[in-house]
DNA sequence: CGCGGCTTTGATGTTCATCAAGTAAAGTGG
DNA sequence: CCACTTTACTTGATGAACATCAAAGCCGCG
């Protein structure tokens, strides 16, 4: 086709086949014109608590957190977004202004698209309505349960269940660098960065895993699974 | 116009104006034949986790809880629906299965379409879709909010939240009778059934609330509130 | 009328947050 | 590049908040 080129990348970007995989190349062209890709460093801030709302965003490389800043300095880590997650799903379509902030615990580039373009294509797109529901169904479904998981568990329990959530969800290795700090931990499974600490030195004292710095190792795996289970 | 009394009583039904406002007469006829409503009795239950998920349920009139049963006989209540709320609209675009249980802690009406009517409304009628999509997204934005503020607090600050939003976002008044008890209380706010009692007792010791049973009345409002925010 | 679930209070113990103090690592300005 | 400052990490000691256990009264329901 003539005009291949100069549709725009997301014709080829997988992120596409993904979620608009019922909206035709036409379609497509008709807002890729408005869409930017943008380019964060590890630490640098997406979005900020409090911002107007006016695109939709979502990550197509690198690893985001989504956090409250409930004030006193104290922030809670309502969900970490890996590439392909939208980041504004959930406030985008009811909300004026975002109330929560987003940044990046990895180098990230995300994808930015004019909301009003996203709208009317829901609007004439029948199945893409669709698709743009059971995805947004699924991302509030997954942190309802992860929500409910980890209020069921106990501090030990917590941690075995991040790291497996991040061996398992995230690195799929046993051995990977944490990409947050110990305060993040702390902040994502509701509890002080003290304990956080204590309790991996506990898991390391037991054998369970391997620490240097942020690189973690597991070693016992079914104990981990045990403990998250169980505690 | 002739048909009017065919379509059906969805037409004059309040949730019409909230949900279905940019849906026609003729569309809303075309799934008003799939639609019945059905009542249960305080205690029954709307849908059982691991139920199929075959239809779109909303609440008419009446209370119910969404909850989880975890096992061991440990239930979390994951939030209480009021009319004009979506039981279903956290999974029902993603998953086949509930994956939590609904049932009545008032005498509540339901109202229940089916599903695939639902998304082929979805299609075709783009307005609608946004309206879902919007509706879809407060919901879930609610409940994280929720989750959020619940766990900053510590156990007299979640009993203050609770009353209050008895008061101020169901009853709409100072004095209510409670639809659940104190066990299902402490399963809402995450503690234990004696600690909801203990908290309830000592509010009233202090003269912040008068307490009969299952009635409550809110005597010293500012107090709750400032407990609700700063514990 | 008796049984099971809900409610209440008290006593006890565990879990966890807080405080304190020190080391290591990472940024910052001269 | 090095002194300096700040931020992250670590460990221990202490106390408060909360869960658990136990016992008894209450209420509704078959």
């Amino acid at each position: 086709m003539v005009t291949e080129g100069k549709v725009c990348e997301c014709k080829d970007c997988i992120v596409r086949s993904l979620i608009f995989e019922h909206v035709s190349s036409e379609e497509l062209g008709t807002f890729c014109n408005t869409k930017r890709e943008q380019f964060f460093k590890k630490g640098q801030i997406v979005v900020k608590q409090g911002d107007p709302i006016s695109d939709f965003v979502y990550v197509k490389d690198g690893l985001v957190k989504l956090y409250n800043e409930a004030g006193q300095g104290r922030e809670q880590i309502i969900s970490i977004a890996r590439p392909y997650d939208f980041i504004s799903l959930l406030t985008v379509f009811s909300e004026t202004h975002y109330h929560y902030s987003v940044s990046a615990i990895e180098d990230t580039t995300v994808c930015i698209i004019n909301l009003e373009k996203i709208k009317e294509l829901v609007r004439e797109n029948g199945s893409f309505a669709l698709d743009l529901l059971e995805r947004m169904s699924r991302t509030a479904d997954k942190l309802i349960k992860n929500y409910n998981d980890i209020n069921l568990k106990n501090l030990r329990g917590r941690i075995a269940y991040i790291l497996l959530n991040f061996a398992d969800k995230i690195y799929l290795r046993n051995r990977f660098d944490l990409p947050v700090s110990r305060k993040e931990i702390a902040e994502l499974i509701g509890m002080t960065t003290e304990n956080v600490i204590r309790i991996l030195s506990e898991f390391r004292k037991e054998g369970i895993i391997r620490i240097n710095g942020k690189e973690i190792e597991i070693l016992d795996k079914p104990k981990l699974e045990f403990l998250s289970q169980h505690a």
